[in-house]
DNA sequence: TATGAATGAGTTTTCATTCAT
DNA sequence: TATGAATGAAAACTCATTCAT
């Protein structure tokens, strides 16, 4: 099924919609359509934020029923989650990559951090809302799984970051990877404004008190890490 | 008993109101009843999630009417903003006081700082919420008192640290508190779960993403103390 | 009794419910739910004034849920619109039909439709209401569809009032049209009283201000008619 | 008191408001408060549509508290129907004022009462709100009240017309004046449209059913004053 | 599997009016 | 008389999810 042919099928005749709208029946296709919702949800989010996105835009914009995407994720939040999952997934595997090219300074590694994030707006987006928001109402399975898969992404990225720097011991990686996942949940929701709160924010005397993302970041990790010590 | 006495208050005893409803004429009597709404919804608050607390549990334990609320908070959220801004102030005064007694040492301040705040659990609860939550509909003016009287809080907290702490140069106490800021609002939000996710961390192979609050900032504070640098 | 049966339903009984609520799936079905709604309020408008149905009267009286009425219908006001097109519409198709049956003069014509309309109590207050309260809270779309819809129904009407009546030239129907638009409009609203004023208009010395709908629209078309000259 | 006055009680001392809002002891000073109310309320009235009007907006222009607008008006819409009566009184007087100096034609007499009233936009607005929002909720004694000083405003005004128009006999100046009024109550709601409407109503094949209040005036008056016949 | 019609719980806030002071 | 704090009723609409077809 092509982009083109999403979307022919507003009020046709039965007969052309069993065509188009053709039953999913192997792994690979079944697959297939849940990338791309996943995809298509990813692309409107990249527009608007979370709170405006209906379940209602995002099987317009893949050109599915609304029944047919619960067939695909159980809720709403199960999907952003998945979402926060694969841009997760993709900035570990970046940073592993980077990380294993060489050893590591402090600084350097803060930097890195704190860059590459910064730039993966989705993801810092979705770790922000990740707590209030998408695990709120998740029920004990879909839990389960999400946080499962979690620390399976979690595990080879602790590892190598107790590679890349001299100064971690064992156990260290998945420590640090906490903090930085703490510094980046609370960095994006004091960042991330809406336009009301940014305008305010924007005063001289208040701007103080709103850092700048990344810089703020990669200043804490460097701290962090300079004075590094195992429990 | 006369027509004009018929229709007065109907459906409760006019006696109970008087005491209650009584007219506050003066500023401080306003005051008080400002304070009043603020110690029941504390109060309220320390025994259910804010999700789970409506304008009109407040109103109730108050004796108030739905109105007279909106007399003294623009909306829901302001009332927990103020909230907020109380146990904040409370807890910086009490920080600000234990500063000033001695010279503090990186690791003394991270646990002065990580064991009093553990301990302040709606000031934790409220700061998770600040952000994604209890700003996110916010009008301008709100938003500007609000910040504004929280800068008023923060300036003399950070002064306090940075005479506390020999360490610190001029601006590095706004900075700390920022960064300390950050820790909290993420640690807590990672550390308060539901009854579900509780359960599925407790999990041996997922308790490792799920750290303790107190330690985790502690521990944190410490690194970042210890290896402080101004930008 | 399965496990899968045991939620379904809650309060009230399935098999009831089944009839009314059924999926609609044909246009053809959706088009008889809609009529339905309409049938219904129909009903209920009958008994009781506007300002006294609320959305919830309706969907209480059609056996479906809140929801399910605004798949039919955006607002309660684009509802009691539809009404009012269908109350018109039938309206014009009778009066199109007498006209059709001979040549009238002004007063035959005068007397034909205030007498006619005096007796579809409906279609007037509705169109009592119809500026002031039906229209005031519309959206661009709900508007431009209403007034097309409108326009749709005046324009054979319109000509048919050219071909009954000598006096007629082209164009003369519509203005007529709406100057009877506004006479109806006004008449109404000046007749259509609630107990208190009616009460109060009873008195000999304001019953000259209390005109008679009939009569006076009658009379005013007859005046109208008579003294008709192209602008 | 002069308007100077009026407004710097913000907060100041008990002592200089005793000063300030003096009570009003004697009939003519309550008579003036009464104006400057009903003044105050015009102002706002000429900036703004009624229904974004509150009682709060006209006190605070008006600088008196909520509770004495209570003392001078029983409802906000006995306040509105006060300044359609001075409203219409002052038009009346300009007409009769008018109708004196000559004998009118139809034509003449169509003119005037059009023109004059198109240009009268508040006294339009009032007669377009009378019927279905401000006679809406109002009690048997200023309903009776009200409509007691419209007829005395209407009389001499029916008695100017009928000498003003040849062709009037006794009584056609109140069957004209009722005609006339819902004509203009008909046709103002007919062509006042909020800003939605307005646009959808300029679309040129819709057009035709939104008239100009003043030259549909008119025409219609000089058709039923051509046609003129007593009952 | 896919569909999309049906569901229905869920709640803040406004504002005309009253009345204790 | 004047004040302004207190009152409390009032109601439309959304949208995630389900389930009959």
């Amino acid at each position: 099924m092509t982009m083109g042919q999403i979307n022919q099928k507003t009020k046709s005749t039965r007969a052309a919609q069993q065509t188009l709208a053709r039953r999913m029946r192997s792994p690979e296709a079944k697959a297939r359509r849940r990338e791309h919702i996943l995809a298509e949800a990813s692309r409107i989010f990249s527009q608007r934020a979370y709170s405006d996105i209906r379940v209602q835009d995002i099987v317009a914009a893949t050109g599915l029923a609304k029944g047919t995407f619960y067939l695909y994720f159980p809720t709403k939040e199960a999907l952003f989650l998945a979402l926060l999952l694969e841009a997760l997934s993709s900035w570990f595997v970046m940073i592993q990559n980077q990380l294993k090219t060489q050893s590591w300074t402090p600084a350097q590694l803060s930097y890195l951090l704190a860059h590459s994030i910064h730039n993966q707006d989705q993801l810092r987006q979705l770790l922000g809302l990740m707590h209030n928001v998408l695990e709120a109402s998740l029920d004990a399975e879909s839990a389960l799984c999400f946080k499962q898969e979690l620390a399976v992404l979690m595990m080879p990225m602790a590892a190598a970051l107790e590679t890349a720097l001299p100064a971690f011991g064992p156990g260290d990686g998945g420590r640090f990877l906490l903090k930085l996942h703490a510094l980046v949940v609370g960095l994006e929701q004091m960042t991330r404004t809406g336009p009301v709160l940014a305008e305010v924010m924007a005063r001289p005397e208040l701007s103080f008190m709103h850092p700048n993302f990344e810089g703020e970041l990669e200043h804490t990790l460097l701290c962090l890490l300079t004075g590094w010590r195992t429990f």
